[in-house]
Order: C-alpha cells, then sequence, then structure tokens
DNA sequence: CGTACCTTTGATGTGAATCAAGAGTAGTGG
DNA sequence: CCACTACTCTTGATTCACATCAAAGGTACG
C-alpha cells in the first residue's frame, strides 16, 4: 500500500495538492510549486541536516519517518519530534535569518519533498488564503510546544507516558473500552521524546501492565481500559 | 520617563507605528487597526485570561509587565514567559480554533491593548509583508519556545540559571568584564519560568557568589566575570 | 548463526524537590 | 514613625523520582 524507495515516478502535483497547506491552491499555484521542489530520498539514520545549518526552504515527508533533535554534549539527544508521512518541518527557520534549533534524521529509508522559500514567499505576496493557512500550520505548532513545555514541566514521567498512549488513540472522544496501538518507531526514541531514559519507559510499561491497564507485546500496546489510564495520576 | 496608569490619553497611532510587527504600514492601515483597538488596564494580580478561554484578538504591552503561565493541580504553576512593554502575545490562539493553553496575569500595574482579530485579518487580506512580518513572529516564538525545550531538557539547574543571566547583558557579543543586571521581577517568578522551586534558585545564587561569578544584591545582580560565567558548565 | 542493537531488570546514586524554620523586606494603618 | 501583617527570600535537613551503571535476555538482519 505504500510507496518504496524504489518507485520512481512521483504524482507531485497530486501530493502537494493534497496537503492541508497547499488544499484550495489552483492549479497554477500547484505547478509552480512543482518546479521550486525537489525530491530528497534519505536513509535510515542518514542526516539531513544538522544543527545550526541555514535553511531556504521547508521539508514535506512523503513517506517514511524522520525525526527532529538536538544534540547534547553526551551522545545523548533529545528528541523534539518524530514525523511521518503529510507532515512537514522547517517553515519556522525559514521566516528568519537564524540557524536551525535542531538535526533532522531519517528513523528510516524516507522521501522527502523540499519547497524552495522563494516559492513561498512569491505565493504569500499574491495569496492572502495560503498566508493564513501558513499561519495557522505555524501556530498550530507553536500550540504543540508550548504542550510540550507543559508536559515536560508539569508531569511525572508516568503521566508524560500515560499522556503520549491516549494522545495515540484511534479517536480522542469519549472512547471507552480497549485499543490497540502500534508504538511508530523504536522504545529508545519514544522515551527520549518523552524526556526520559529507555530504562525508565520499560518500567513504567511494566508498572502499567502489572497493573492491568496495558498490555505490551513489542511495538504493539493494547490499551485494556481507556477511562481507568485516563484516570491515572500516580 | 515612564507613562502612569493615570496618564489617560494615549498616542496610540504612535504606539503601534512603532511595534516591529507594524512598521511600515502606511498612516490609514495604523488608523484602521486603532479603531479595531481597544486599551485594557490590568492590575498587579490581576488576570487577564484564564486557561482555556477563547481569543478573538491579541495583546500589546503598552507599559508593566505581564506573566504567562500555566496553572497547576497542587497551586503551583509553571511560567511560561515574561512579557514587558512593545511586546505582544496571544497571535498564535488568533489563528487556531483552539482554546489558549496558557494564563495571562499582570506582574505589576500595566497597560495593554487588544488588537481585534478581524483588524488583523482584514490587514493580511491586503498587505503580504505584513503577513510576512506576522510569520516571522510566530517564527522568532517557535524559535524561543524550540530554546526553552532544550534547556530544560539537556541542562542542569545551575546551567539554566546561568543562562538566564548571561541572556539579560546588556549586549551579548564577545563582552568581557563585569556587568550588572536587575531582575525583572521577583526571584520566586524567575524561578518558575527556569523551571526550578525558588529554594533551588537561591541555593544557586549563593553557590554563584561563593566562587565569585557573581555578587546578588536583592534584584541587582553583578557579574564579574562574564567569561567565566560563560564556561561554567558544572 | 553470529554480530549488533534494542529492551528489560536489578542495584545504586544523585539532583533537585519538599518540608520546616527563620530572616529579611515591603506595604498598611494607627 | 512605629508596630503589624504579609510576603519574599534564605538556609538546613530530609526525601524521592528518575538517571546511571551494569548485566543479562531478545530481536533483527547480514
Amino acid at each position: 500500500m505504500q510507496e518504496t524507495m524504489h518507485e520512481t515516478k512521483l504524482d507531485i502535483p497530486q501530493i502537494l495538492s493534497r496537503l492541508p497547506l497547499f488544499q484550495e491552491l489552483v492549479p497554477e499555484q500547484i505547478a509552480a510549486l512543482e518546479s521550486a521542489c525537489r525530491e530528497r530520498r534519505l536513509a535510515k539514520g542518514e542526516m539531513l541536516f544538522q544543527k545550526g545549518d541555514p535553511a531556504k526552504g521547508f521539508f514535506i515527508v512523503v513517506f517514511g519517518q524522520i525525526k527532529l533533535a538536538f544534540p547534547s554534549s553526551q551522545g545523548n539527544e533529545k528528541v523534539v519530534q518524530i514525523l511521518g508521512p503529510r507532515q512537514s518541518f522547517g517553515e519556522a527557520v525559514m521566516f528568519m535569518d537564524r540557524p536551525c534549533p535542531v538535526f533532522a534524521e531519517g528513523l528510516v529509508d524516507s522521501l522527502l519533498l523540499h519547497i524552495g522559500s522563494t516559492a513561498v514567499f512569491e505565493l504569500l505576496e499574491t495569496d492572502p488564503m495560503f498566508a493564513r493557512r501558513m499561519l495557522a500550520g505555524l501556530s498550530m505548532r507553536l500550540h504543540s510546544l508550548v504542550q510540550d513545555v507543559e508536559t515536560y514541566s508539569l508531569r511525572s514521567s508516568a503521566q508524560r507516558v500515560v499522556g503520549y498512549l491516549l494522545q495515540h488513540c484511534p479517536q480522542d472522544g469519549p472512547c471507552e473500552g480497549s485499543f490497540d496501538i502500534s508504538l511508530p518507531t523504536s522504545k529508545q526514541v519514544i522515551a527520549s521524546r518523552l524526556n526520559l531514559t529507555p530504562e525508565t519507559l520499560s518500567r513504567i510499561f511494566h508498572d502499567l501492565s502489572a497493573n492491568g491497564l496495558i498490555a505490551v507485546s513489542g511495538k504493539q500496546i493494547t490499551i485494556n481500559d481507556v477511562k481507568k489510564l485516563r484516570e491515572f495520576d500516580l
């Protein structure tokens, strides 16, 4: 169902026009973007850019998985975000003349599109609706970063894990009963994303299992009782 | 030199046109903003809005000081940002239909301007340059939040304090020698901003003083040796 | 089928929070 | 001007959540 690294032909206009950011653009706007856009294949473990690099555009994930993180002196790194298909990143640095605050690395073999900044600026000149979408997109990202800060500051490690699991429930409504979640990547990366060590994440999964709240089998997590898990407040 | 709470007449066009966001707007654009703009006086300790409130515009600090923070179950709160004159906040929530993730409270008696969102959207329709400034503004905020996440995740409490002091040096260049800093608000608020308890901040100030790196006298902090402080890496 | 990495589990360590008093430092009103 | 109250800040003793260190499974993959 998913495209592979060896499939060479991409319908770039279709990919672009399906993104929230570019919906409602007319074909000629899409065409302009297409010509400002370059494919970039990234192998698992390969670095896309380093912290401190300048940016002259932003990226869209077509398929694969990318992590954004900052490096640390002692080799350990802190994962800021894990990105999957149809997500974009790097917009913010494009609008500043600051170097990128994080580095980007492929978690698996991936295909990205790079949109040059001049095309974006031209679109901005002529299409106020696009500007609004762009602003909305940045605002959403700001919002989720603020939530991250709240989570890191105010919640215990177990609460962060529970929050993560609940966020990844298929639907977010008043869902009762049990759900199955498949972790998007290795537990060490998720641990870093949640600001904890792999050991601590492992122990928390163990505890939640022991209390019958979840069941863990590799990357498959079964949430037995969403309601109880939500009430979890150690 | 500073306006007081009792000075009633404000030159709103001048205030607006001096803001980075609104520079280069023509007088009639400023006039449109002025009519969409309401004064809001806020006493020390008074709440401007609660976490969860919707927003139909954003705020500019004319004078005074505002803190943005999230509340916590156990009464302790986490300060996200401390805002002073000529700074604005609340733009991001305006572009989403999400409730505000933080609350805002006056740290001292303050005067704010509120700009209605419809005026902003109209400006966005007609002025691409304004859109670009708005995007740049949000990007900067995103950038500093990412830096906060990095700081909280990767640096020890003492390093966070040192970083805070260095950020507040008069200039940021290769400054040698000593500087005087005046803390913008109480130490407890600063402690919360740095994600630590007042006790811990006090101890760190004590240690830095004992090592001769700084001298503390109330809100006055003297940095004796900027270079040594910068090399501080516990 | 062996090497390399991911994950789990246990023992131990530690940075910063919490708890508990005191010691400034303001503002307030008589 | 001096209590009086109410914070804010400091200092010490203690606790605790989580990291670190260490070692033994698991699992994937060439």
